[in-house]
RNA sequence: GGAGAGAUGGCAGAGUGGUCGAAUGCGCCGGACUCGAAAUCCGGUAUGCGGUUAUACCGCAUCGAGGGUUCGAAUCCCUCUCUCUCCGCCA
Protein backbone atom coordinates (compact mmCIF):
# COMPACT_ATOMS: atom_id res chain seq x y z
CA UNK A 1 0.00 0.00 0.00
CA UNK A 2 0.68 3.80 -0.06
CA UNK A 3 2.76 5.49 2.28
CA UNK A 4 0.25 7.02 4.38
CA UNK A 5 2.69 9.69 5.30
CA UNK A 6 3.14 10.81 1.50
CA UNK A 7 -0.99 11.09 1.18
CA UNK A 8 -1.35 13.10 4.30
CA UNK A 9 1.20 15.82 3.30
CA UNK A 10 0.96 15.16 -0.81
CA UNK A 11 -2.13 14.38 -1.46
CA UNK A 12 -2.57 16.72 -4.35
CA UNK A 13 0.39 15.01 -5.94
CA UNK A 14 -0.60 11.23 -4.99
CA UNK A 15 -4.19 12.33 -7.12
CA UNK A 16 -2.16 13.35 -9.80
CA UNK A 17 0.24 10.53 -10.35
CA UNK A 18 -2.98 8.42 -9.91
CA UNK A 19 -5.02 9.85 -12.22
CA UNK A 20 -2.30 8.76 -14.93
CA UNK A 21 -3.30 5.01 -14.64
CA UNK A 22 -7.22 6.26 -14.72
CA UNK A 23 -7.54 6.33 -11.44
CA UNK A 24 -9.67 9.50 -9.82
CA UNK A 25 -8.52 9.65 -5.89
CA UNK A 26 -11.29 11.29 -4.30
CA UNK A 27 -9.23 14.03 -2.47
CA UNK A 28 -12.11 15.38 -0.13
CA UNK A 29 -12.99 11.88 0.94
CA UNK A 30 -9.97 11.05 1.76
CA UNK A 31 -9.59 14.36 3.40
CA UNK A 32 -12.73 13.92 5.67
CA UNK A 33 -11.83 10.56 6.68
CA UNK A 34 -8.03 11.80 7.50
CA UNK A 35 -9.77 14.75 9.64
CA UNK A 36 -11.96 12.78 11.54
CA UNK A 37 -9.42 10.83 12.25
CA UNK A 38 -7.30 12.87 13.63
CA UNK A 39 -9.57 14.25 16.09
CA UNK A 40 -10.99 11.06 17.34
CA UNK A 41 -7.74 9.42 17.82
CA UNK A 42 -6.32 12.48 19.36
CA UNK A 43 -9.06 12.63 21.45
CA UNK A 44 -9.63 8.74 22.97
CA UNK A 45 -6.18 9.07 23.41
CA UNK A 46 -6.06 11.56 25.66
CA UNK A 47 -9.07 9.94 27.44
CA UNK A 48 -6.71 6.60 27.87
CA UNK A 49 -4.00 8.87 29.31
CA UNK A 50 -6.10 10.31 32.00
CA UNK A 51 -8.21 5.94 32.58
CA UNK A 52 -4.18 5.18 33.04
CA UNK A 53 -2.85 7.95 35.28
CA UNK A 54 -6.12 7.92 37.51
CA UNK A 55 -5.76 3.97 37.40
CA UNK A 56 -2.27 4.50 38.69
CA UNK A 57 -3.31 6.54 41.57
CA UNK A 58 -5.88 4.06 42.63
CA UNK A 59 -3.04 1.54 43.14
CA UNK A 60 -0.86 3.80 44.91
CA UNK A 61 -3.74 5.09 47.57
CA UNK A 62 -4.57 1.58 48.46
CA UNK A 63 -1.05 0.62 48.78
CA UNK A 64 -0.23 3.45 51.20
CA UNK A 65 -4.20 2.61 52.54
CA UNK A 66 -5.81 5.71 51.80
CA UNK A 67 -9.08 6.15 50.80
CA UNK A 68 -9.98 5.73 46.66
CA UNK A 69 -13.66 6.72 46.34
CA UNK A 70 -12.31 9.98 45.32
CA UNK A 71 -10.52 8.32 42.28
CA UNK A 72 -12.81 5.86 41.30
CA UNK A 73 -15.35 7.85 40.74
CA UNK A 74 -13.78 10.16 38.56
CA UNK A 75 -12.53 7.59 36.49
CA UNK A 76 -15.69 6.29 36.29
CA UNK A 77 -16.83 9.21 35.03
CA UNK A 78 -14.87 8.99 31.94
CA UNK A 79 -16.50 4.79 30.81
CA UNK A 80 -18.98 6.07 28.38
CA UNK A 81 -17.09 8.87 26.49
CA UNK A 82 -13.96 6.49 26.54
CA UNK A 83 -15.64 3.13 25.55
CA UNK A 84 -17.77 5.47 23.09
CA UNK A 85 -14.26 6.51 21.26
CA UNK A 86 -12.86 3.52 21.15
CA UNK A 87 -15.41 2.34 19.12
CA UNK A 88 -15.88 5.09 16.93
CA UNK A 89 -11.99 4.94 16.09
CA UNK A 90 -11.97 1.05 15.64
CA UNK A 91 -14.34 1.40 12.82
CA UNK A 92 -12.92 4.86 11.24
CA UNK A 93 -9.58 3.18 11.14
CA UNK A 94 -10.85 0.03 9.07
CA UNK A 95 -12.54 2.40 6.80
CA UNK A 96 -9.38 4.27 6.34
CA UNK A 97 -7.39 1.25 6.19
CA UNK A 98 -9.57 0.21 3.58
CA UNK A 99 -9.58 3.36 1.60
CA UNK A 100 -5.40 3.27 1.24
CA UNK A 101 -5.21 -0.17 0.67
CA UNK A 102 -7.56 -0.01 -2.04
CA UNK A 103 -5.30 2.74 -4.08
CA UNK A 104 -2.66 1.29 -6.64
CA UNK A 105 1.01 2.05 -6.72
CA UNK A 106 1.97 5.15 -8.37
CA UNK A 107 3.95 5.00 -11.47
CA UNK A 108 7.72 5.42 -11.84
CA UNK A 109 8.36 8.95 -13.53
CA UNK A 110 10.05 6.72 -16.67
CA UNK A 111 6.87 4.75 -17.43
CA UNK A 112 5.02 6.04 -19.99
CA UNK A 113 1.24 7.45 -19.78
CA UNK A 114 -1.11 5.93 -21.22
CA UNK A 115 -4.73 4.05 -21.21
CA UNK A 116 -4.50 0.95 -22.60
CA UNK A 117 -1.62 -1.93 -23.46
CA UNK A 118 -2.05 0.23 -27.07
CA UNK A 119 -0.21 2.76 -25.32
CA UNK A 120 2.55 0.46 -24.41
CA UNK A 121 6.43 1.14 -25.89
CA UNK A 122 8.74 -1.09 -27.37
CA UNK A 123 11.43 -0.99 -25.94
CA UNK A 124 13.64 -3.47 -28.30
CA UNK A 125 13.64 -6.58 -30.32
CA UNK A 126 15.71 -9.67 -30.28
CA UNK A 127 16.11 -12.20 -32.51
CA UNK A 128 15.47 -13.10 -35.82
CA UNK A 129 11.69 -14.61 -36.99
CA UNK A 130 11.91 -18.09 -38.37
CA UNK A 131 10.75 -18.08 -41.98
CA UNK A 132 8.51 -21.15 -43.03
CA UNK A 133 7.85 -22.31 -46.53
CA UNK A 134 4.79 -24.34 -45.64
CA UNK A 135 1.48 -23.32 -44.01
CA UNK A 136 2.71 -23.01 -39.94
CA UNK A 137 0.75 -24.81 -37.79
CA UNK A 138 0.05 -23.67 -33.83
CA UNK A 139 0.77 -25.58 -30.95
CA UNK A 140 -2.42 -27.24 -30.60
CA UNK A 141 -1.84 -29.02 -34.13
CA UNK A 142 1.47 -29.62 -33.30
CA UNK A 143 1.16 -30.75 -30.16
CA UNK A 144 -1.59 -33.49 -31.15
CA UNK A 145 0.58 -34.31 -34.07
CA UNK A 146 3.17 -35.51 -31.74
CA UNK A 147 0.94 -36.97 -30.00
CA UNK A 148 1.50 -34.84 -26.96
CA UNK A 149 -0.92 -32.48 -26.25
CA UNK A 150 -4.63 -33.64 -25.16
CA UNK A 151 -7.00 -31.05 -24.52
CA UNK A 152 -9.99 -33.29 -24.65
CA UNK A 153 -9.41 -35.94 -22.21
CA UNK A 154 -8.25 -32.23 -19.87
CA UNK A 155 -11.58 -31.41 -20.64
CA UNK A 156 -13.10 -34.66 -19.22
CA UNK A 157 -10.55 -34.95 -16.46
CA UNK A 158 -11.26 -31.26 -15.03
CA UNK A 159 -13.09 -28.96 -17.59
CA UNK A 160 -11.75 -26.18 -19.82
CA UNK A 161 -8.92 -24.34 -19.35
CA UNK A 162 -6.71 -27.47 -18.49
CA UNK A 163 -4.05 -29.71 -20.33
CA UNK A 164 -2.91 -32.78 -20.33
CA UNK A 165 0.57 -33.71 -21.55
CA UNK A 166 2.19 -36.70 -22.43
CA UNK A 167 5.56 -38.32 -23.61
CA UNK A 168 8.15 -36.26 -25.10
CA UNK A 169 6.28 -32.97 -24.96
CA UNK A 170 5.49 -33.71 -21.40
CA UNK A 171 9.68 -34.11 -20.80
CA UNK A 172 10.18 -31.60 -22.71
CA UNK A 173 7.86 -28.93 -19.89
CA UNK A 174 9.81 -30.22 -17.53
CA UNK A 175 13.17 -29.93 -19.26
CA UNK A 176 12.65 -26.11 -19.75
CA UNK A 177 11.47 -25.96 -15.79
CA UNK A 178 14.58 -27.59 -14.84
CA UNK A 179 16.83 -25.53 -17.85
CA UNK A 180 15.22 -22.08 -16.58
CA UNK A 181 15.68 -23.57 -12.56
CA UNK A 182 19.64 -24.45 -13.46
CA UNK A 183 20.25 -21.11 -15.50
CA UNK A 184 19.13 -19.16 -12.53
CA UNK A 185 21.01 -20.82 -9.89
CA UNK A 186 24.15 -21.57 -12.03
CA UNK A 187 24.46 -18.32 -14.00
CA UNK A 188 22.29 -15.79 -12.29
CA UNK A 189 22.99 -16.51 -8.20
CA UNK A 190 19.18 -17.10 -7.17
CA UNK A 191 18.47 -19.26 -4.50
CA UNK A 192 15.86 -21.90 -5.75
CA UNK A 193 13.08 -22.45 -3.39
CA UNK A 194 10.25 -24.70 -2.72
CA UNK A 195 6.96 -23.40 -1.29
CA UNK A 196 3.81 -24.21 -0.49
CA UNK A 197 1.16 -24.09 -2.90
CA UNK A 198 -1.32 -23.34 -0.71
CA UNK A 199 -1.80 -19.93 1.47
CA UNK A 200 -3.78 -18.25 4.04
CA UNK A 201 -5.57 -15.09 3.13
CA UNK A 202 -2.61 -12.77 5.45
CA UNK A 203 -0.09 -13.93 2.31
CA UNK A 204 -2.38 -13.17 -0.57
CA UNK A 205 -2.92 -9.47 1.29
CA UNK A 206 0.89 -9.10 1.79
CA UNK A 207 1.40 -9.15 -1.87
CA UNK A 208 -1.97 -7.58 -2.68
CA UNK A 209 -4.28 -10.32 -4.72
CA UNK A 210 -5.99 -9.80 -1.50
CA UNK A 211 -8.56 -7.63 -0.50
CA UNK A 212 -9.04 -6.78 -4.34
CA UNK A 213 -8.55 -9.59 -6.32
CA UNK A 214 -9.76 -12.28 -4.59
CA UNK A 215 -12.90 -13.40 -8.37
CA UNK A 216 -9.42 -14.25 -9.67
CA UNK A 217 -8.02 -16.98 -6.71
CA UNK A 218 -9.03 -20.80 -6.17
CA UNK A 219 -9.55 -21.50 -2.90
CA UNK A 220 -10.31 -24.58 -0.67
CA UNK A 221 -12.24 -24.25 2.68
CA UNK A 222 -11.18 -25.67 5.65
CA UNK A 223 -12.86 -27.39 8.28
CA UNK A 224 -12.80 -24.07 10.64
CA UNK A 225 -14.45 -21.75 8.40
CA UNK A 226 -11.47 -20.20 7.00
CA UNK A 227 -9.53 -20.40 3.69
CA UNK A 228 -6.67 -21.74 1.52
CA UNK A 229 -6.12 -20.05 -0.82
CA UNK A 230 -4.53 -21.69 -4.25
CA UNK A 231 -1.54 -19.85 -5.33
CA UNK A 232 -1.59 -17.49 -8.75
CA UNK A 233 2.26 -17.10 -9.02
CA UNK A 234 5.21 -18.27 -6.60
CA UNK A 235 5.69 -14.34 -5.81
CA UNK A 236 2.85 -14.92 -3.11
CA UNK A 237 4.92 -17.63 -0.82
CA UNK A 238 8.44 -16.59 -1.98
CA UNK A 239 7.40 -12.75 -1.15
CA UNK A 240 6.00 -13.50 1.87
CA UNK A 241 8.84 -15.12 3.31
CA UNK A 242 9.62 -11.69 4.93
CA UNK A 243 6.65 -10.08 5.91
CA UNK A 244 6.72 -9.52 9.93
CA UNK A 245 10.48 -9.88 9.32
CA UNK A 246 13.66 -7.47 9.77
CA UNK A 247 15.82 -8.57 7.52
CA UNK A 248 19.64 -8.94 8.21
CA UNK A 249 21.35 -5.61 6.22
CA UNK A 250 23.90 -8.01 5.66
CA UNK A 251 21.76 -10.49 3.94
CA UNK A 252 20.40 -8.70 1.08
CA UNK A 253 19.61 -8.82 -1.35
CA UNK A 254 17.64 -12.39 -1.11
CA UNK A 255 17.52 -13.20 -4.82
CA UNK A 256 15.09 -16.77 -5.20
CA UNK A 257 14.22 -18.70 -7.90
CA UNK A 258 11.00 -21.32 -7.67
CA UNK A 259 9.19 -23.11 -9.89
CA UNK A 260 5.35 -23.93 -9.22
CA UNK A 261 1.75 -24.62 -10.51
CA UNK A 262 -0.01 -21.16 -10.20
CA UNK A 263 -3.84 -21.34 -10.17
CA UNK A 264 -5.81 -18.69 -11.60
CA UNK A 265 -9.73 -18.92 -12.01
CA UNK A 266 -9.14 -16.11 -15.00
CA UNK A 267 -12.72 -14.64 -14.55
CA UNK A 268 -13.70 -12.10 -17.08
CA UNK A 269 -11.66 -13.56 -19.54
CA UNK A 270 -13.98 -15.81 -20.91
CA UNK A 271 -14.01 -16.19 -25.02
CA UNK A 272 -10.06 -14.96 -24.16
CA UNK A 273 -7.17 -17.47 -25.35
CA UNK A 274 -9.73 -20.25 -25.56
CA UNK A 275 -7.92 -22.52 -27.91
CA UNK A 276 -4.43 -24.35 -26.69
CA UNK A 277 -2.79 -23.78 -23.40
CA UNK A 278 -2.09 -19.70 -23.50
CA UNK A 279 -4.72 -19.20 -20.84
CA UNK A 280 -4.38 -21.58 -18.38
CA UNK A 281 -6.42 -22.65 -14.73
CA UNK A 282 -3.27 -24.00 -14.16
CA UNK A 283 -0.07 -23.63 -15.90
CA UNK A 284 3.87 -23.71 -14.53
CA UNK A 285 5.61 -20.73 -13.89
CA UNK A 286 9.43 -20.60 -13.24
CA UNK A 287 9.45 -16.91 -11.17
CA UNK A 288 12.23 -15.07 -9.73
CA UNK A 289 11.86 -12.99 -6.34
CA UNK A 290 14.43 -10.11 -5.56
CA UNK A 291 14.05 -8.34 -2.07
CA UNK A 292 15.90 -5.02 -2.05
CA UNK A 293 17.06 -2.06 -0.82
CA UNK A 294 15.06 0.36 -2.00
CA UNK A 295 18.16 2.61 -3.19
CA UNK A 296 18.88 -0.60 -5.72
CA UNK A 297 15.39 -1.65 -6.62
CA UNK A 298 15.55 0.03 -9.94
CA UNK A 299 18.99 -1.64 -11.38
CA UNK A 300 17.66 -4.57 -9.58
CA UNK A 301 14.62 -4.65 -11.89
CA UNK A 302 16.68 -4.21 -15.06
CA UNK A 303 19.11 -6.87 -13.63
CA UNK A 304 15.99 -9.84 -13.55
CA UNK A 305 14.53 -8.11 -16.83
CA UNK A 306 17.92 -9.11 -18.49
CA UNK A 307 17.77 -12.88 -16.55
CA UNK A 308 14.45 -13.41 -17.31
CA UNK A 309 15.65 -12.12 -21.43
CA UNK A 310 18.51 -14.50 -21.11
CA UNK A 311 16.14 -18.05 -20.76
CA UNK A 312 14.58 -16.53 -24.57
CA UNK A 313 18.21 -15.60 -25.86
CA UNK A 314 19.57 -19.07 -25.16
CA UNK A 315 16.51 -20.77 -26.06
CA UNK A 316 16.75 -18.87 -29.52
CA UNK A 317 13.57 -17.82 -28.98
CA UNK A 318 12.96 -14.40 -30.78
CA UNK A 319 11.12 -11.67 -28.40
CA UNK A 320 10.18 -8.39 -27.33
CA UNK A 321 10.76 -6.44 -25.03
CA UNK A 322 7.97 -3.57 -23.95
CA UNK A 323 7.11 -1.44 -20.59
CA UNK A 324 3.28 -1.45 -19.50
CA UNK A 325 2.15 2.29 -19.81
CA UNK A 326 0.92 4.05 -16.82
CA UNK A 327 -2.80 2.48 -17.45
CA UNK A 328 -1.75 -1.28 -18.34
CA UNK A 329 0.28 -1.94 -15.01
CA UNK A 330 -0.49 -4.06 -12.35
CA UNK A 331 -2.35 -2.86 -8.85
CA UNK A 332 1.37 -2.66 -6.63
CA UNK A 333 3.99 -2.22 -9.35
CA UNK A 334 5.77 1.12 -9.90
CA UNK A 335 6.95 -0.20 -13.33
CA UNK A 336 6.43 -3.33 -15.58
CA UNK A 337 8.87 -4.65 -18.61
CA UNK A 338 7.05 -7.86 -20.53
CA UNK A 339 8.71 -10.18 -22.25
CA UNK A 340 6.41 -10.71 -25.18
CA UNK A 341 7.77 -14.35 -27.50
CA UNK A 342 7.12 -14.82 -31.00
CA UNK A 343 4.62 -16.82 -31.99
CA UNK A 344 4.20 -17.53 -35.68
CA UNK A 345 0.93 -19.26 -35.80
CA UNK A 346 -0.68 -16.24 -33.83
CA UNK A 347 1.49 -13.91 -36.39
CA UNK A 348 2.40 -11.85 -33.08
CA UNK A 349 4.34 -11.67 -29.89
CA UNK A 350 2.59 -12.87 -26.87
CA UNK A 351 3.58 -11.65 -23.27
CA UNK A 352 5.84 -14.82 -21.56
CA UNK A 353 7.11 -12.71 -19.00
CA UNK A 354 6.02 -9.82 -16.81
CA UNK A 355 9.12 -8.25 -14.65
CA UNK A 356 7.77 -5.63 -12.17
CA UNK A 357 9.23 -3.43 -9.15
CA UNK A 358 7.27 -2.71 -6.28
CA UNK A 359 9.32 -0.85 -4.56
CA UNK A 360 7.78 -0.57 -0.71
CA UNK A 361 4.46 -1.07 -1.83
CA UNK A 362 4.27 -4.69 -0.87
CA UNK A 363 7.00 -4.25 1.97
CA UNK A 364 5.26 -1.52 3.48
CA UNK A 365 1.82 -3.69 4.37
CA UNK A 366 3.64 -6.52 5.09
CA UNK A 367 6.07 -4.89 7.21
CA UNK A 368 9.27 -6.24 5.41
CA UNK A 369 12.07 -4.20 6.88
CA UNK A 370 15.78 -4.37 7.37
CA UNK A 371 17.89 -2.06 9.66
CA UNK A 372 19.53 0.71 7.22
CA UNK A 373 23.47 2.22 7.44
CA UNK A 374 21.42 4.24 10.44
CA UNK A 375 20.16 1.72 12.50
CA UNK A 376 16.99 2.67 11.35
CA UNK A 377 14.24 0.00 10.17
CA UNK A 378 13.51 0.91 6.84
CA UNK A 379 10.82 -1.10 4.32
CA UNK A 380 12.40 -2.91 2.45
CA UNK A 381 11.70 -3.35 -1.75
CA UNK A 382 10.27 -5.85 -3.73
CA UNK A 383 11.18 -7.48 -7.22
CA UNK A 384 9.36 -9.96 -9.62
CA UNK A 385 9.48 -11.88 -12.72
CA UNK A 386 8.62 -14.58 -14.59
CA UNK A 387 11.89 -16.68 -15.74
CA UNK A 388 9.40 -17.45 -17.42
CA UNK A 389 6.03 -18.98 -17.97
CA UNK A 390 6.70 -22.56 -18.94
CA UNK A 391 3.67 -23.66 -20.61
CA UNK A 392 3.82 -20.30 -22.79
CA UNK A 393 7.49 -21.14 -23.55
CA UNK A 394 6.40 -24.59 -24.65
CA UNK A 395 4.46 -23.23 -27.24
CA UNK A 396 6.80 -21.09 -28.38
CA UNK A 397 9.16 -23.60 -28.96
CA UNK A 398 6.58 -26.41 -30.40
CA UNK A 399 5.82 -23.17 -32.75
CA UNK A 400 8.80 -21.70 -33.43
CA UNK A 401 10.89 -25.00 -33.83
CA UNK A 402 8.21 -26.88 -35.83
CA UNK A 403 9.45 -28.56 -39.33
CA UNK A 404 7.55 -29.29 -42.22
CA UNK A 405 7.11 -32.79 -41.68
CA UNK A 406 5.39 -32.18 -38.47
CA UNK A 407 8.40 -32.63 -36.19
CA UNK A 408 10.13 -30.50 -34.15
CA UNK A 409 13.30 -29.76 -33.60
CA UNK A 410 14.68 -29.60 -29.57
CA UNK A 411 16.57 -26.42 -28.96
CA UNK A 412 20.24 -27.24 -28.40
CA UNK A 413 20.40 -26.40 -24.76
CA UNK A 414 17.47 -28.46 -23.85
CA UNK A 415 19.17 -31.65 -25.57
CA UNK A 416 20.77 -32.60 -22.21
CA UNK A 417 17.18 -32.49 -20.22
CA UNK A 418 16.13 -34.84 -22.82
CA UNK A 419 18.55 -37.33 -22.45
CA UNK A 420 20.47 -36.17 -25.70
CA UNK A 421 17.13 -36.23 -28.07
CA UNK A 422 17.34 -33.66 -30.70
CA UNK A 423 13.93 -33.95 -32.64
CA UNK A 424 10.57 -35.07 -31.37
CA UNK A 425 9.27 -37.03 -34.25
CA UNK A 426 4.97 -36.65 -35.25
CA UNK A 427 3.08 -40.16 -34.59
CA UNK A 428 0.43 -38.87 -36.93
C1' G B 1 -7.05 -39.32 15.65
C1' G B 2 -5.77 -40.05 21.42
C1' A B 3 -2.99 -38.06 25.85
C1' G B 4 -0.08 -34.25 27.87
C1' A B 5 2.92 -29.62 28.00
C1' G B 6 3.60 -24.88 26.30
C1' A B 7 3.57 -19.74 23.54
C1' U B 8 6.83 -13.32 27.35
C1' G B 9 12.19 -8.62 24.00
C1' G B 10 17.55 -10.73 18.92
C1' C B 11 18.10 -15.49 22.08
C1' A B 12 17.48 -17.97 26.90
C1' G B 13 14.28 -17.16 30.83
C1' A B 14 11.59 -14.82 35.48
C1' G B 15 7.12 -12.67 36.38
C1' U B 16 -0.45 -15.24 39.05
C1' G B 17 -4.36 -8.22 39.65
C1' G B 18 -1.42 -2.10 41.06
C1' U B 19 4.80 2.87 39.11
C1' C B 20 5.57 -4.21 34.67
C1' G B 21 7.03 -2.40 28.45
C1' A B 22 8.48 -6.13 31.71
C1' A B 23 13.90 -8.97 36.50
C1' U B 24 18.28 -11.62 35.28
C1' G B 25 21.74 -13.81 31.88
C1' C B 26 23.61 -14.03 26.89
C1' G B 27 24.14 -11.30 22.46
C1' C B 28 24.70 -6.46 20.26
C1' C B 29 26.14 -0.96 20.47
C1' G B 30 28.89 3.02 23.03
C1' G B 31 32.43 4.32 26.83
C1' A B 32 36.40 3.41 30.66
C1' C B 33 40.90 0.59 31.50
C1' U B 34 45.01 -1.11 27.67
C1' C B 35 50.44 0.15 23.14
C1' G B 36 46.47 -3.04 21.26
C1' A B 37 43.36 -7.10 22.45
C1' A B 38 41.17 -10.42 26.06
C1' A B 39 39.18 -10.13 30.85
C1' U B 40 36.75 -6.56 33.97
C1' C B 41 33.74 -2.25 34.96
C1' C B 42 29.98 1.68 33.49
C1' G B 43 25.97 3.03 30.28
C1' G B 44 22.62 1.92 26.34
C1' U B 45 19.77 -1.67 23.50
C1' A B 46 11.67 -4.05 21.28
C1' U B 47 7.85 -2.73 17.68
C1' G B 48 3.82 -0.01 15.62
C1' C B 49 1.06 4.47 15.79
C1' G B 50 -0.28 9.52 17.15
C1' G B 51 0.67 14.79 18.80
C1' U B 52 4.12 16.51 14.33
C1' U B 53 7.58 18.29 9.26
C1' A B 54 11.64 16.26 13.47
C1' U B 55 17.20 10.49 15.01
C1' A B 56 14.27 16.07 20.84
C1' C B 57 9.97 15.58 23.99
C1' C B 58 5.11 13.68 25.36
C1' G B 59 1.25 10.16 24.77
C1' C B 60 -1.41 5.54 23.02
C1' A B 61 -1.18 0.40 21.82
C1' U B 62 1.38 -4.29 21.88
C1' C B 63 3.73 -10.29 26.60
C1' G B 64 0.60 -16.08 20.20
C1' A B 65 -4.65 -13.97 18.12
C1' G B 66 -9.57 -12.30 19.29
C1' G B 67 -13.22 -11.31 23.01
C1' G B 68 -14.64 -10.69 28.36
C1' U B 69 -14.19 -9.32 33.84
C1' U B 70 -11.90 -4.87 36.42
C1' C B 71 -10.75 1.83 38.26
C1' G B 72 -6.44 -1.14 36.65
C1' A B 73 -4.68 -7.51 33.11
C1' A B 74 1.62 -10.45 30.85
C1' U B 75 -1.14 -12.23 35.31
C1' C B 76 -8.24 -14.01 36.04
C1' C B 77 -12.35 -16.07 32.45
C1' C B 78 -13.99 -17.64 27.30
C1' U B 79 -12.91 -18.81 22.09
C1' C B 80 -9.30 -19.69 18.48
C1' U B 81 -4.36 -20.47 16.33
C1' C B 82 0.33 -22.38 16.52
C1' U B 83 4.50 -25.23 18.68
C1' C B 84 6.60 -29.35 21.36
C1' U B 85 6.51 -34.58 23.61
C1' C B 86 4.43 -39.55 23.60
C1' C B 87 0.99 -43.07 21.15
C1' G B 88 -1.78 -44.39 16.66
C1' C B 89 -2.28 -43.81 11.36
C1' C B 90 0.08 -42.34 6.90
C1' A B 91 2.97 -40.54 1.08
Amino acid sequence: MLDVQLLRSRLDFVAERLATRGMSLDVAAFQALEDERKERQTRTQDLQARRNALSKQVGQLKSKGEDTTAVLAEVAGLGDELKANEVALADLLERFNAFVAGLPNLPHESVPVGKSEEDNVEVRRWGTLPSFDFQVRDHVEIGARLGGLDFETAVKISGARFTLMKGGLARLHRALAQFMLDTHTGEHGYTELYAPYLVNADSMYGTGQLPKFEEELFSVPKADGSKFYLIPTAEVPVTNIVRGEIVPAEQLPLKFVCHTPCFRSEAGSYGKDTRGMIRQHQFDKVELVRIERPENAWEALEELTGHAETILQKLGLPYRKIVLCSGDMGFGSAKTYDLEVWLPAQNTYREISSCSCFESFQARRMQARFKNAQGKNETLATLNGSGLAVGRTLVAVLENYQQADGSVHIPEVLRPYMGGLMVLEPVL
